[in-house]
DNA sequence: CTTCTGTAGATTGTTGACAATCTGCAATCG
DNA sequence: CGATTGCAGATTGTCAACAATCTACAGAAG
């Protein structure tokens, strides 16, 4: 009853397109790989046709890009692209934390905080296992909580295209702990119902993410190059 | 000659995207109304295969929507969602101001200061017609010039959906010269290199936009239920 | 008269096959 | 020996046909 349930619900080019993303998000196809249509439709026992239509949908999320006559590749962003997608995300991430600031119910104050402190727990025990998925919840749930699809959508876009800048390394040792002390400004924020102060705090955690992220490529960079 | 070199640009998925998006966009498919692949096919000249991936495409620019085993609906914008997409539309162009403010060149201002100078003239005149084209270079040029490829992208997919909000009456009359002495205030806000206040005018620029559009909208409304 | 059921037509979903194009290697020519 | 041309295999682009599903209308039952 549940393939039937599932059929029903979603489209084949759908679950395609959402199971060839996991494949690119999880690594099994890699940044500036080929993608052939033939293997993969074997793969996932279907026709061409539909898979055409999923990668279709992967190119207007920017995870593929197809080139004429010699195919589909997968994405490859570098530190340019990255920091375009950062500046992006760091704006859309501040009018999240504005509208936040402006709708906030206690229920949703106390919601923060409770992750705030699961997050702080994990980062004094330097469990960066127990961290990484605590902050993606986070981040996910304040662009939910902000009521706005459009923006939520758009966010999420962003942050699927910043997983295929080659560097696993997010966020490294000391970075938990400073990564939190700003969640806690962030939260406070939205806690006093300062739209504008929600809005810098959130855009500048963005922002500092970003400088965290590029110079640990950089010097990663440097390194290998030695 | 022509043929051949767009043939071997364009992708033939391309160029039904483009001229889908065009009929979407200029009213020939209505908003809410189904969109029947035979008679799309047909009309082109093309298969269904083309068809479908191009129509996958808009549905991920949010130009249409599927309904699995019904088909495809142009996408019916109401003003809840236009209220979002304005708000999303407000805090990008922010943010586009605030770059251009730290990377304008004295020829980017003049520039700017010269299309100003020319909506000017139109507001004067009361000259919608001339102004409306001047007042969208306007806003496009300032996107690109902010450098930022991905802000530009994203900008120009939530103006396209813009187009689908039932209200034509964009800015009437009175709205021109209000409308440009907002720019006048960007504009020197990029000229006095503030960052702060660029983004600051330029999304305020947007949300009273949204405002004027919406009082438009409601009160039009009002007027016809009545 | 209203409601339900069944059927015919239309429309979408998927497939497999054929045509066009590209890639890589080998043979030939200068 | 290097460069170019030609060919074979692989891969993408497009199409037409078939299967599955939905819509609308007609007819029968309550």
């Amino acid at each position: 009853m549940d393939d039937l349930t599932v059929l029903r619900t979603r489209s084949l080019p759908g679950v395609l397109e959402k199971e060839i993303e996991k494949a690119i998000l999880g690594g099994e196809l890699v940044p500036g790989g080929r993608v052939n249509e033939n293997a993969l439709a074997g793969h996932y026992g279907v026709s061409r046709g539909p898979l055409r239509e999923a990668l279709r949908t992967l190119q207007a999320a920017g995870l593929v890009v197809s080139v004429p006559n010699r195919g589909y590749f997968v994405r490859r962003v570098d530190p340019a692209e990255a920091t375009q997608i950062y500046d992006v995300r760091a704006a859309l991430f501040g009018l999240a934390g504005e509208t936040l600031a402006r709708r906030a119910s206690e229920d949703l104050v106390a919601q923060l905080r409770a992750r705030l402190d699961a997050m702080d727990e994990a980062a004094r025990a330097r469990d960066f296992e127990a961290y990484y998925p605590l902050n993606l919840a986070f981040h996910d749930y304040i662009v939910e909580a902000a009521g706005n699809p459009v923006l939520a959508a758009h966010y999420r876009d962003l942050v699927k295209r910043l997983n295929l800048f080659r560097a696993r390394s997010l966020v490294q040792g000391g970075g938990l702990a400073v990564s939190n002390a700003e969640h806690r400004a962030m939260v406070e924020a939205v806690a006093r119902r300062d739209p504008a102060a929600a809005r810098e705090t959130f855009a500048n955690h963005v922002a500092r993410a970003r400088e965290r992220l590029l110079s640990a490529e950089s010097s990663a960079a440097s390194a290998s190059s030695t």
